[in-house]
DNA sequence: TGTATATAGGACTAAAATGGTCCTATTATG
DNA sequence: CATAATAGGACCATTTTAGTCCTATATACA
C-alpha cells in the first residue's frame, strides 16, 4: 500500500490545525478535541514533533505546541520522517546500506533514484499546502528534473527486453 | 519510513532478473538461486505476480513465468500494486473512503493529491528503467503537472500561517 | 499412460511493527 | 506551593509481515 502510518496521519492533520492558528499556543487537551482524536495519543504524535523540531513546546500553566517555523518552511517529508524515521522506499535506500544482498540484488540503485524522487516530491509539499481545507487546485511544478533515471529506450537495446512484444 | 514491505522488494528484484531474458521461461528455483533469496518466499512472491497479471505461468515439465508484457509497459506502482495492494498513502486516499474523521480532518483532500502525484510518479517509473543495471543518468520529466496542489500563496493569507514568522 | 517437474492455492506460525495507554518526572506560572 | 502543562519511556494488545509447508493440479515426455 505504501501506506504512512496512522500516526503520522494524525502528526499531519495535528499539525494543519496549529498552522491555522500559528500565532496562539496550544496545549495537547486542547489540539485532540479540535480534530477528535484521543488525548494521550495527539500528546504522543505532539511530543515526536517537538523532538523533530517542528514545534517548540512551553510547559507549565499557559504552555502548549507552537510551530517551530513558517508552515510554508515545514514540508510534508518532515513530518512524516518526524514520526517515520528519514523515507526510504527500500532497506538500501539510506546512504549506510548493510543489505548483503546488493550486488545480485541488480535494481539497488534504481530503487534509490525512485525513493530520491519520491523525497523530492514530498519536499515540495508543504503544511501550507496541506492546511489549506478548501483548495485551489492548480498545476503546480515539481523540481523532479533534478532527479535522474535511466532512460527506457537505453535499457532495451542491451537487454532487448522489448523483443518479446 | 514510506518503506516497501520486503516482499515487495523481492517482486522487483524478481522481475528484473526476467526482464533481463523475457524470451525465456523461468521456473521459481532457478530464480531463486539467481537472486540469492530462499525458494520458497520467490515461489509465493512470483504467484502473486502471477495472479496480478504481471507474469504468465506454465506449469509442467520445462515450465515457469514469463513477463505478461514488455519491461517497459509494467511499471513501478504494477508491481507495488501486485504484492501490496492499491497505492494510497493514507486510509482515505482511496475513493471508498470510511474514515468517520473526514469532515474534522481538514487535510484529506490535500493528502489525497499527494498521494496521486506519487502514484503518477511510481507510474512512470518501468521495470525497464529499474532492471538495468548500468544506468544512464538523465533527466526524466514526470508528467507531475497534471497534479493539482493548493497554492501556497493563497494558503498563507486566509489563515495568516506566515505572521508568527 | 505413468512419472517427474512445475505452478496454484491456501493454511499456518513466528516475529516484528504499530497503536494506544499510562505512569512518573520536570518545568513554568502566579 | 498548587496547578497545569510537557518529557520520557514502559508497557501491552493487536495487527501486519515474513516465511514455510502441504496438497492439488497441470504439462511434458519417455
Amino acid at each position: 500500500m505504501l501506506k504512512l502510518s496512522k500516526l503520522t496521519d494524525y502528526a499531519a492533520v495535528v499539525m494543519a490545525q496549529i498552522a491555522r492558528h500559528p500565532e496562539q499556543s496550544h496545549a495537547a487537551t486542547e489540539l485532540a478535541e479540535k480534530v477528535r482524536l484521543p488525548r494521550p495519543t495527539v500528546s504522543k504524535t505532539l511530543k515526536m514533533l517537538a523532538r523533530a523540531g517542528l514545534l517548540t513546546s512551553q510547559r507549565g500553566v499557559q504552555g502548549g505546541y507552537q510551530l517551530a517555523r513558517s508552515a510554508s518552511r515545514i514540508s510534508a517529508s518532515d513530518i512524516i520522517a518526524a514520526i517515520e524515521g528519514p523515507i526510504a522506499m527500500t532497506e538500501c535506500s539510506h546512504a549506510d546500506g548493510e543489505c548483503e544482498l546488493f550486488n545480485s540484488c541488480g535494481v539497488a540503485s534504481n530503487w534509490q533514484r525512485v525513493s530520491l524522487a519520491v523525497g523530492t516530491l514530498l519536499d515540495s509539499v508543504t503544511l501550507a499546502h496541506l492546511a489549506q481545507s478548501n483548495p485551489i487546485k492548480l498545476p503546480v511544478q515539481l523540481p523532479i528534473q533534478s532527479v535522474t533515471l535511466a532512460e527506457a529506450v537505453e535499457v532495451e537495446h542491451p537487454f532487448e527486453v522489448e523483443k518479446d512484444y
